[in-house]
DNA sequence: GTCTATACTTCGATAGAC
DNA sequence: GTCTATCGAAGTATAGAC
């Protein structure tokens, strides 16, 4: 009964699985995601070089569950960033550090189906928690975004992802004053 | 004499180099940048598949070489877009049109010190140009843009090319306001 | 100058044994 | 639940053929 799917799929809820995880989640982060290769998570968590395939089937499927895990985090980082201070300078200094993440998420997404639907998932998450502050924001400021926070947090998510990764790569023309005209703008500041 | 360097390397000007270049950059626009392989670009151009090798000796020297065409190619296409109509809604469109191809740029340069390099002259040219155009554009309607042109390219390009990325994965939230608003404050239309 | 052949390594995926 | 065996494909370096 228990083991009615005679498909060769580890447990849901197994220790390996969750270290494997784990470890593919802290490789993504380090090195980027061309660096996530079965033998690599194997080699960590100690096993043979099959484990990942045993468990997740393809690389895809550990990557769909990379992106449910980070969904998760991102959401909870989102909406506690914006506890004390300026949301809006919070949410830009938050999204500059997530950057190099988001973007392997996103190389991971594209030309791939399977994956994409979960970082729309991943994404909508993302962008309705940071919404959410920011209408909390306004409301509370008794200002009024120039936009809907929707869009107020697509405009912050972009810019901030765009800077951080040209940065990454040597470039930073323009991204000075593109950050302070930004920001005083979605402030309404002259 | 001639042959003073003896290292195995095709000359600059041949057509087979000339024709894989070619082929590299349709692979890379059409199926993305991991479709880029030795074997396929040898296969379609009719030769063995060290072919590669020996023209550019790595895959990355191939990539820094397209990078240098699509760079000069993106240049002309920026001065050459903002001829007629609103040069601000045109340069947005273009880049539109560009996202999948400068992403793909993008992916390549990370962590590929040597291709970042490359990256880092490719973006500084682009956005030259749109400042360029964006510069002209301010002063001949009487305008000033809400900060630096370099800033305003920056702004364009990061969320024109999130937007456009985002679409293809089925992403849309605050799509079509950050589009707009973006668009309108930097014109300084209300 | 131009291209090919051999060889090595790493990778994802599958089938089947234990 | 884990491992062995095996496959095909990829990039790269070296050597050599024409």
């Amino acid at each position: 009964m228990t083991a009615a799917i005679s498909r060769r799929k580890g447990t849901e809820n197994s220790a390996v699985r969750a270290q494997l995880l784990e470890c593919a989640v802290e490789i993504l982060r380090e090195e980027g995601v061309d660096a996530v290769t079965a033998r690599r998570l194997a080699e960590r968590v100690g096993l043979g070089r099959h484990i990942v395939h045993y468990y997740f089937g393809t690389l895809d499927e550990l990557f769909v569950a990379v992106m449910r895990e980070e969904g998760a985090r991102s959401e909870e980082m989102i909406r506690e960033s914006a506890q004390t201070g300026d949301a809006i300078d919070l949410l830009f200094g938050s999204i500059l550090q997530s950057a190099a993440v988001i973007f392997e998420l996103m190389k991971l997404a594209i030309r791939h189906p399977s994956i994409a639907r979960e970082y729309k998932v991943y994404t909508d998450r993302f962008r309705l928690a940071m919404a959410d502050v920011l209408e909390a924001y306004a409301r509370n400021r008794g200002i009024t975004l120039p936009t809907s926070p929707a869009a107020t947090a697509m405009l912050l998510q972009s810019v901030a992802t765009s800077i951080a990764i040209e940065a990454s790569l040597g470039v930073e023309m323009g991204h000075g004053d593109a950050e302070s005209a930004l920001l005083a703008w979605l402030k309404q500041l002259k």
